[in-house]
DNA sequence: GATTTTACGTCAGCCTTGTTGACTTTCCAA
DNA sequence: TTGGAAAGTCAACAAGGCTGACGTAAAATC
């Protein structure tokens, strides 16, 4: 099978072509994380912490059903987290004004530092990469994550405010 | 500051910008990870797993230390898992012949089975993104995951024996 | 030929981060 | 006004990483 392509957007590719896109992701992913994981070994925090940081740094005053729907673990994972984070004051829960119930999660000075130096890192890795697949190629990347997605976490992922790109 | 690109291909993308990559990477990776998760789940298997087997299926005859390098775990976490497949018959472990010291593993046919089983849900839902995202978008997608490996990984990840991209 | 190194396996114990189950507090609607 | 649903918390367990220590066989080195 050889990979060719025709008049509609259909590809033609081998298993094993396809099997190195797959590869791809698999060692991507492990870069994609490594700067931040770093920083974290030592800390008493993992890769979990610093997602809930990331998101409530996107999306502050987010509620923890918010932030769940986000994460896709379930709300006793994301306690434990959150509160080693409240705990060491990095984040701040405040109870609701009209809902009682809930609680809205904001970041610390010192949680925006630590945000900050981790998603420095990670901007760093993910520039550097840019710059060396060149221009045209952040948009084919972006475009096959997104369709790689699943519905739902698309709809997350689209949904960010800041949506000025 | 606005995203423009100057002569040499340094891009300028605000950190919102790089940041809607970075989430993309998150998202897509769950995506990336859905389909072998919910095929393995009731069976007694988990991610692990399923990496195990596909590089031993990738290079069958592999060693256990060659297995070692390519996923960065230690022999221990690496060893629970084959212990496992090897028990239930889905990876062979073959003294080697030259060197009795090594274990060279190769998939049987349950092995072989399942892992296609797996291998073929994610390439699947790959080519259903490569199909979305449309030609072009391929090689873009390659290239910026390739450059934001760490320097070994994409060692490993080029050197695969069926390189025929 | 003796010693050291390498490849592999295993036991024990720890940590992170997922899970389910059971529980409070709060809200809302019948 | 009361009973159910929703938001959040606590407890206990499992998967899969990790380190450290040890054993065995084979290979390599001196």
């Amino acid at each position: 099978m050889d990979h060719l392509q025709t008049g509609e957007n259909l590809l033609f590719l081998t298993d094993d072509q396809v099997r190195k896109g797959i590869e791809a992701m698999f060692f991507a992913y492990r870069g994609f994380t490594a700067d931040p994981d770093r920083i974290l070994e030592g800390m008493d925090y993992g890769r979990a912490h610093h997602r809930a940081l990331h998101f409530i740094h996107r999306s502050p005053g987010t509620t923890v059903n918010n932030l769940l729907a986000i994460l896709g673990v379930t709300k006793q994972s994301l306690n434990r987290v959150l509160r080693s984070l409240i705990a060491d004051d990095l984040v701040e829960s405040r109870v609701g004004h009209s809902d009682k119930r809930e609680r809205h999660l904001h970041l610390t000075e010192k949680g925006a530092a630590l945000e900050r130096r981790l998603s420095d890192a990670q901007r760093a890795r993910l520039r550097a990469a840019y710059r060396a697949a060149g221009p045209g190629a952040v948009q084919g990347f972006r475009l096959v994550l997104e369709a790689m997605m699943d519905e739902d976490a698309n709809r997350q992922y689209q949904s960010l405010k800041e949506a000025n790109i």
